[in-house]
DNA sequence: GTCTATAACGCGATAGAC
DNA sequence: GTCTATCGCGTTATAGAC
């Protein structure tokens, strides 16, 4: 029955894919083989070429997701006006997912730190634009006097900074927290932290 | 005459160190080649194998020099007092450091990304006491009520992922910026925001 | 100290049996 | 749709002539 079939195809693609994320952000693209991957999801190596053609192509599979979990972070952007609410908001979107799901950020980061090679003009199409709506929105901001003067852009950049961090240099986080990872607590305590001091740096009362 | 000898020695382990460094942070650890060292250091491969026995070898040897300069950027922990001052100062350094030697930054990043695992021990010793002389620092001014309350790692963390962004995500504040690498002003009023966000953040006039 | 030649190996990709 | 066997290539590393 196709159904069937369909269903296997279904699951080792996820499989394929989830094993993927993992490798990638631990070894990163040029460390990792598809034998890695194909070992991280308990399926033979030849498989996964037959979903995937090549290697570029379930890379770029992985990164396409990534970016459309991140614009969902800044729909507040759009559902709110004030700037105190749609960055609180923001801030602590970007923090939950730099914990929950580090490995996606990780990949992002490695791709930006290289050129994005492999990413290349799909940039220019999605990411351009859509950051220049958020940069938009800031200067407004700034321009009714609701936040002091900031370069809408240098904001931007603090935010992702210091909210990826958290995910990227994740290791090192660990490190200087006497090697454990952060507690719910303690998480809560540097979302506190990044967004009071952001808050207060553009004059807004946390 | 052995001087002679020693000269070349020395030129050829500084063309590779430079050329190690270039291309380690333009395609990082797994994706660069002994050959692409070579041909950017403009040596013969065999060369490099000579003065460095393995790739591991020129790789840590790349890094070591990085800590080095980093600790020179903190300096101004133990000359100064005023967290006004240390913390300006502090900023600005490591932002200079970031548009004047943004390779080394890089390769750092994709290093603790993948978990230091060429480093690895060697941070418990360096790294980590380091960063806890700063955070007592931190922690000072916050009991004195210097400054506002905040958790040092969490300052310090802002303080790097911000100044380090410049560098890591070099090539994304390019795309942003119509394509172009930032000019001088545009810098200087990145350095500007990161510091009066910060500081104006934690309670003091920037 | 330099450089050519080559060994030993792991990789991405594919062909073809099942 | 699955999986074994294999090709061809690029890699690190080294041996040995110069």
């Amino acid at each position: 029955m196709a159904n069937h079939k369909i269903e296997i195809r279904r699951r080792n693609i996820e499989k394929i894919l989830q094993a993927a994320e993992q490798v990638f952000a631990e070894k990163g693209y040029g460390g990792t083989s598809m034998g890695d991957i194909a070992e991280q999801a308990r399926l033979p190596r030849s498989n996964l070429h037959y979903y995937f053609n090549t290697k570029d192509e379930l890379y770029r599979a992985v990164l396409q997701d990534l970016l459309d979990v991140w614009k969902q972070d800044a729909q507040c952007f759009e559902r709110f006006d004030d700037p105190r609410v749609v960055l609180t908001s923001y801030i602590r979107a970007k923090m939950g997912h730099s914990r929950s799901r580090p490995l996606g950020s990780k990949i992002w980061a490695e791709e930006i730190l290289h050129g994005a090679p492999l990413l290349g003009a799909n940039l220019d199409d999605t990411l351009v634009p859509w950051a220049q709506l958020k940069q938009a929105k800031i200067r407004g901001w700034v321009q009714d006097k609701r936040i002091l003067p900031v370069e809408p852009s240098a904001l931007l950049y603090m935010i992702w900074a210091a909210t990826q961090h958290y995910a990227d240099f994740g290791y090192q986080v660990t490190l200087l927290n006497d090697g454990q990872p952060l507690s719910d607590l303690a998480f809560e305590n540097a979302v506190q932290t990044v967004t009071s001091v952001i808050l207060r740096g553009i004059g807004l009362e946390p």
